[in-house]
DNA sequence: TATATTTTGTTTCTTTTTCAACAATATGAA
DNA sequence: TTCATATTGTTGAAAAAGAAACAAAATATA
């Protein structure tokens, strides 16, 4: 196995268990939801007129899923939908007060995930956060572009 | 937003991404198999005596999840079940014939992506590609005492 | 403008997955 | 050994999620 090839395993690997931790921590103190709803009220929290589209392509689910999804947080009373006088097809969400504060509840947790792995980047000097930033920036940007060779063959 | 959460947001879009990507094109030539499914024989193809618990652990899904689906795919034909004479609990799996096909198209499919993607790792260096990889072993490293945390305040 | 195409959100049906209880077996402790 | 505890795999019911078809509205095209 080569460099690259073991760098791409390292990382699924450990991404995976970084989700996983998170995960488990994440349901153990917001007990009454999923991690999916967690997810959901994170993106309308820190996203102004989100809605169902948005919110599938962020959580890599479909929008189906979604419009059921929302439509049981509207039921619980964590999010309210909202339209706009010019558009009358799409439909936004923003978060009630009992929603904001689950949100809250996510950004603490999300900052003592941070703070938990502070150790781990100690010895890393600001040149390798630039390079580590970098070599991400530039896989994401590929990524795009092969995305989109995707959609191209999709239409052929 | 500092340099560690920068790192590890990026990371984890990132990581969906790729993983995003690289579904969708596992999805399209292996049209017959779920993900989940492609995933379980990838580990049983790769680890000898794999039993439901294992799986369960590699995937991330419950004990339950893998007896169904490890069933599914023995009445498909893609797997076999076989015991050892000294334990009567416990169940392994292995490939068939028909099995290690949808393995190797799998292992192709893996050597694509890792072709596709080399363009982004040609400026790295040997000492940069040595810096990532013992950054995520340390990660890795400091996930497994967490999760060992985590264990002991289960159980009081 | 008129019409074709695309986008958006919803619904129904089906599959996948989880949850939680369970029996069978293995392991550990007295 | 014997008995308590833990592990393993399975099951049925319920929840979560996907697939596909659809109507309504927005956008593009002619």
């Amino acid at each position: 196995m080569d460099k690259e090839e073991q760098v791409i395993i390292s990382f699924r690997d450990l991404y995976n268990k970084i989700a996983w931790v998170n995960r488990l921590k994440l349901e153990d103190s917001l007990r009454n939801y999923t991690f999916s709803e967690v997810g959901c009220i994170e993106y309308i929290g820190d996203n102004a007129d989100s809605n169902v589209t948005k919110l599938a392509e962020y959580l890599y689910m479909t929008r189906g899923a979604l419009s059921k999804m929302t439509k049981k947080l509207i039921e619980k009373g964590l999010i309210e939908s909202y339209q706009k006088p010019d558009n009358k097809k799409e439909i936004y969400f923003r978060l009630t007060e009992q929603g904001q504060v689950i949100y809250n509840v996510h950004e603490e947790m999300h900052k003592k995930f941070i703070d938990r792995d502070k150790v781990v980047f100690e010895h890393i000097t600001a040149e390798q956060f630039d390079n580590i930033l970098g070599f991400m920036k530039k896989y994401d940007r590929h990524l795009d572009a092969e995305l989109q060779k995707m959609e191209i063959e999709m239409k052929s």
